[in-house]
DNA sequence: GATAATTGTAATTATTATTGTTACAGATTT
DNA sequence: AAATCTGTAACAATAATAATTACAATTATC
């Protein structure tokens, strides 16, 4: 349990409140709990997520019953890139050393500099890379992965979406008995 | 201590084997203790991660006195790509959910699969970043950011090099009285 | 207004990757 | 033969991340 999972379980997140927003409109709001199921995890995990997507005006949530979390745009005008943001701990994926390295030492003085712009460099590249995918795009292949073609129309998509909502309750309260 | 600094640290270790190379030839054989004190680390963690860079051809070591470690070719033909793809541990700075998502759910049943190919292409492009800079123009601008200029001849560098050397000896020699 | 459901967050514990350290066999030079 | 270094195994220390527990604050419904 290590090596920060944060972005793939925020863009999890985010294409289940995409899907929920484009598909079952009536139905956008979803509440951690649910989606801690689909991410296998628990609630607190999801809302600590959901917490700096809201910071990154990526989400709205709501308390009260009814309550839970919606996008808060389209997914057609939100990036991977938006969310990697949101999510990203120490700016950067690469990492310097733990321990400053000894500055008596030519390189150990200016090693870290000279490194830092070439990281700079590789991590703008990350970022234009996601900037290129867009929420909607996710979203829409992960349906088509799942068997579930998004040339239909909305209302057969929602009733299909539904249909394995329901059939998952009865798989998951199954296994409660 | 987390968070896989072995990128840094490699290519520290490259920068000082590549001025050793290139300025003093004769001494261009480096052992692990000496490379440990500018890092400032444990001999046995330098040893392991030249492990790795030997693994990738990047370096020679030879036991006994005398020994120590000698990069394996011109720095001109090492970029920061082949220091990152030797250390790399698990083929991404990317990682996915720690647990399983749950195969249930349309999205969990199939995000990681679509993740994947967004990471993939990221990853991609921090490799064609890295393989832009070369071993010999990091170590360059390493010196230079020291004072060094290394458009002397390659005796004066080398002259200044061995000089720091002492200067260094003696500050750690003088800490250890 | 009381009740129930939900968010938001603090505090604590568990887990695990990474690094640091010790120890020692094997190789090489003198 | 002695000294010095590499190579690696084994174990301990550290710290980042995630999981869990707990509870106040908010909101909908009756």
């Amino acid at each position: 349990m290590n090596s920060n999972s944060q972005f793939a379980v925020a863009t999890h997140i985010m294409a289940m409140l995409a899907g929920n927003k484009i598909y079952l409109k009536d139905n956008a709001c979803t509440n951690s709990s649910m989606i801690a199921e689909s991410v296998n995890t628990n609630p607190v995990v999801i809302r600590r997520i959901l917490s700096k997507l809201k910071e990154a005006d990526l989400v709205i949530s709501r308390p009260g019953p009814l309550g839970g979390s919606e996008i808060a745009r389209h997914p057609s005008k939100i990036t991977l890139k938006d969310i990697y943001t949101a999510v990203e701990e120490n700016g950067s994926l690469f990492h310097m050393h733990y321990c400053e390295p000894n500055p008596n030492c030519p390189v150990g003085g200016n090693i870290r500099a000279s490194l830092k712009e070439t990281m700079d460099k590789a991590e703008s590249s990350i970022k234009k890379v996601l900037s290129k995918t867009t929420l909607l795009k996710l979203t829409n292949d992960i349906l088509e992965r799942a068997g579930i073609s998004t040339s239909q129309s909305r209302k057969t998509i929602a009733k299909i979406l539904l249909n394995k909502k329901l059939e998952y309750e009865k798989v998951r309260s199954s296994v409660k008995v």
